[in-house]
RNA sequence: CGGGGUAUAGUGUAAUGGUAGCACGAGUCCUUUGGGAGGAUUUAGUCUCGGUUCAAAUCCGAGUACCCCGACCA
């Protein structure tokens, strides 16, 4: 990605009024800002600023996922039907979430709307002995799902980007030590994404093969989920196994626990043999006895991440990013019709961009100065640069955080040096 | 999947069954330039199909789309 742009150069423009068929903060803010589309109920594409944001986040993701050993690649969308019999789960009847389609030579096809499958039969190919475990293969990806009811803006869509990773380990121990690491880079992750202080590691439903499941929840009034949180440990319950005996459990008592409205950010999931079973896939340990692979999936939606941000992060004004995940670092406008200050915005603008920093110039000609403010606060970069008659007189740069009221002013030098000071 | 609601210009909104209007946006011109400026002028619309009626954006039916509540959510 080109890392500072013009803003005449780019095509997406800022609305004032809010879509009458978007209630959720998220889907308003962003489509004001036009970082995304709606295309039809739960579908959304992504304009060159959403993508950017998205592809922070995914980088973030990555680095996270690469340092507890994992190994990005790509399933394929398209689903092979015979695969997902020996799992049972082809049936509508089992999941109702599919699409599906017909293929010309007759057969059918359906959309990945999830990925245990597709792993657990590339894996097969590949795993014979202890010597090839553990594995920890993941891949970001479109995502598919018939949903009745689509909803919140980009918060739960028919169509979303994810990424997931399966754990592939020879016993419960190894599996155990790995899902703790994952644990860890959940945290990171949200903590990286500016959104680690609202989000709890919350005990749920374990499915059939463990006891609880953990998700992280997000606080905040847009989510679905209704979760229990203790606020002195951080430890939570979802609703939907929140229960005495599971209190017992945890040793959590039940008068010190707050009721909260969460949103599911990441899920992650221990799965024993539920897949190796029936894909047959194991392992000869060393003493050639064959043992079933033990299994896990760990699961983040991208777009989910990106509206909680912007669900919890922004103000009357519009959209605050993290710094982590903001487009671009800086906004820098020029103000005003003079010569002169566009000559000094453009020598500004060169020089960010030539020190790598990430820009965002408002280089619009005829724009008053207010629509140039309200632009950048509804936009959101952490950094704003002016530059105008009144911030050369007084001798350069007025230098703002999206957080702050007043900005001050800066030599050019000074700019440089905080923003590449930042973070 | 159950329930409720909505559908008018690119966007947001008006219009007792009787001339579809306003604002924003976009185009042109003039003025303006530190918190979404002003004037002139132009542009563009009743979701689809059917019905009732002299006459339908408005009433009725069906379809479709979208929103909300609930269910569902590996």
């Amino acid at each position: 990605m080109k890392n500072a742009i013009r803003q005449s150069e780019l095509f997406t423009k800022t609305r004032k009024e809010i879509p009458a068929d978007e209630v959720s903060k998220n889907a308003e803010l962003l489509i004001r800002g036009g970082f995304i589309h709606k295309e039809m109920a739960g579908v959304y594409s992504f304009l060159p600023l959403g993508l950017r944001v998205l592809k922070k986040i995914e980088n973030i993701i990555r680095e996270e996922m690469d340092a507890i050993g994992g190994t990005e690649m790509k399933t394929a969308v398209l689903q092979n039907k015979e695969i997902w019999e020996k799992s049972g789960r082809w049936s509508d009847e089992v999941v109702d979430t599919w699409f599906k389609t017909k293929l010309k030579s007759g057969g059918e096809t359906g959309l990945s709307f999830t990925n245990e499958e597709a792993y657990s039969n590339i894996l097969k190919q590949y795993v014979n002995s202890y010597k090839d475990l553990p594995v920890y293969p993941y891949d970001f990806k479109e995502i598919f799902r018939n949903e009745t009811r689509s909803k919140s803006g980009i918060m739960r869509g028919r169509e979303f980007y994810w990424k997931a990773l399966y754990s592939f380990s020879r016993n419960e121990k190894e599996h155990n030590e790995f899902y703790e690491k994952i644990k860890t880079a959940y945290q990171n992750i949200f903590r990286r994404a500016g959104i680690g202080h609202l989000t709890y590691v919350t005990f749920a439903s374990g499915g059939s093969f463990s006891k609880f499941s953990h998700e992280f929840q997000t606080l905040t009034s847009a989510g679905e989920d209704t979760i229990y949180l203790d606020e002195n440990s951080g430890v939570a319950v979802n609703k939907e196994v929140y229960t005495d005996e599971v209190l017992a459990d945890l040793k959590l008592e039940k008068d010190k626990l707050v009721e909260k409205r969460a949103v599911e950010v990441g899920n992650i999931f221990s799965l024993g043999a539920k897949f190796s079973v029936p894909f047959d896939l194991k392992y000869k340990d060393e003493s050639g006895e064959e043992k079933p692979v033990i299994m896990g999936s760990y699961g983040i939606g991208l777009g989910r991440l990106m509206g909680t941000v912007v669900e919890t992060l922004s103000d009357d004004s519009g959209i605050i990013w993290p710094e982590s995940i903001a487009p671009f670092s800086v906004h820098l406008l020029s103000l005003g019709e003079s010569g002169a200050v566009a000559k000094e915005a453009d020598d500004v603008f060169k020089l960010l961009s030539e020190a790598g920093m990430e820009t965002l110039y408002d280089d619009r000609p005829g724009i008053s100065a207010g629509e140039k403010f309200a632009d950048a606060d509804l936009l959101g970069m952490p950094y704003r640069a002016v530059i105008s008659e009144r911030s050369m007189k007084e001798g350069g740069v007025e230098l703002k955080k999206r957080t702050e009221e007043k900005g001050k002013i800066v030599s050019k030098e000074e700019l440089l040096k905080a923003l590449s000071g930042k973070d």
